[in-house]
DNA sequence: AGCCAGGCTCTCG
DNA sequence: CGAGAGCATGGC
């Protein structure tokens, strides 16, 4: 069979599909998109690649998914199989949202977002290699420059899967963004320092010096720890590497000036703080710091107010 | 035109 | 150690 479909039913509630894919509305439809209710990407089953479209056919309290797969050639069942898992990973269908919001209670000002964003999970990617990469092309620059590297970077070196529709390209493998050269890495924008960086880490993970997978296991001042060992990786990119491409979601950016105008807007009256600031407030969040500053970013895109201070007890 | 943007490394004192 | 320079592109 060239298409299959089948469904996610195993999801722990609350979960809202859309709310949560919406962060790809701007995506670009041959690498990663959602628009009209559909989700789509390419994903990788050992070395088949898979178009694969994700829709919501349940609510928020009883949420359920539908997944149609495309491929030029047959899908096994074991390719479903594994492409259900990705899907499961990429939307955090496991995760069970409701001890955090539990731990956020005494908070007012996070009580009052969450219930805005009921349901709302954090992305993950497939793999914690393509966070990695993707968050060493956003340090410094803005994100939209960041991203438009990111889509070049993708076409480039990214494996294509011609369907009827289209084309569309898998994110690179660590192999094949190990021997890119300074050339075409210059082409899509890099600096090249970061090319350094990126060809560095891909050539460790394809020589088999480092398991990024593998370290998933480790506690999470461990992961930090072996992250910072890497040449090109600070403590912000550690810090988002886990949050959007381990699961490890206590961990937060601190330092990212996005998150820290976030918490400016909903916690000091707008006085940027700086990165301990952020910290010291991030306290109260625990063990759920990366979840409660995610819901801060999203917030904040969509427009949630930010509670009024009560008024002067005098 | 020039500065800054969701940082990091390297160098120098 | 702490401070400063340099880096890529694009928006203002």
């Amino acid at each position: 069979m060239k298409d299959r479909s089948l469904k996610i039913l195993d999801i722990v509630a609350p979960s809202d599909f859309d709310l949560t894919a919406r962060i790809f509305s701007r995506g670009d439809k041959q690498i990663q998109s959602y628009s009209d209710g559909e989700y789509s990407r390419v994903l990788r089953i050992g070395d088949k690649l898979l178009l694969a479209s994700v829709k919501s056919m349940g609510t928020v309290d009883a949420p359920k998914l539908l997944v149609k797969l495309r491929s030029g050639t047959e899908i096994s069942k074991e390719d479903a199989t594994a492409a259900k898992k990705l899907i499961s990973t990429i939307f955090d269908v496991r995760l069970d949202l409701k001890p955090f919001y539990q731990a956020v209670a005494s908070d007012k000002i996070m009580s009052k977002i969450v219930k805005k964003l009921n349901g709302l999970k954090i992305c993950s990617t497939p793999t914690a290699f393509e966070a990695l990469v993707s968050s060493i092309i956003e340090q410094q620059i803005s994100l939209n420059v960041a991203l438009n590297i990111e889509r070049k970077l993708i076409k480039k070196f990214g494996e294509k899967l011609t369907l009827d529709t289209g084309v569309y390209y898998a994110f690179p493998t660590p192999e094949k963004l190990s021997v890119g050269s300074l050339k075409q890495f210059r082409a899509c924008g890099l600096s090249t320092m970061k090319v350094e960086y990126i060809k560095g880490i891909s050539k460790l993970l394809s020589n088999c010096e480092l398991d990024l997978e593998e370290m998933k296991n480790m506690d999470d001042g461990m992961i930090f720890k072996e992250l910072l060992g890497i040449r090109g990786v600070g403590i912000w990119t550690a810090e988002l590497t886990m949050v959007r491409g381990m699961q490890k979601y206590d961990t937060m950016p601190a330092d990212d000036l996005g998150l820290r105008r976030c918490i400016a807007r909903y916690y000091t009256g707008g006085k940027l703080v700086s990165g301990d600031e952020a910290r010291a407030i991030a306290e109260k969040w625990k063990p759920w710091r990366g979840y409660a500053s995610f819901y801060l970013i999203v917030a904040e895109m969509m427009g949630v107010k930010a509670l009024r201070k009560s008024k002067s007890a005098f």
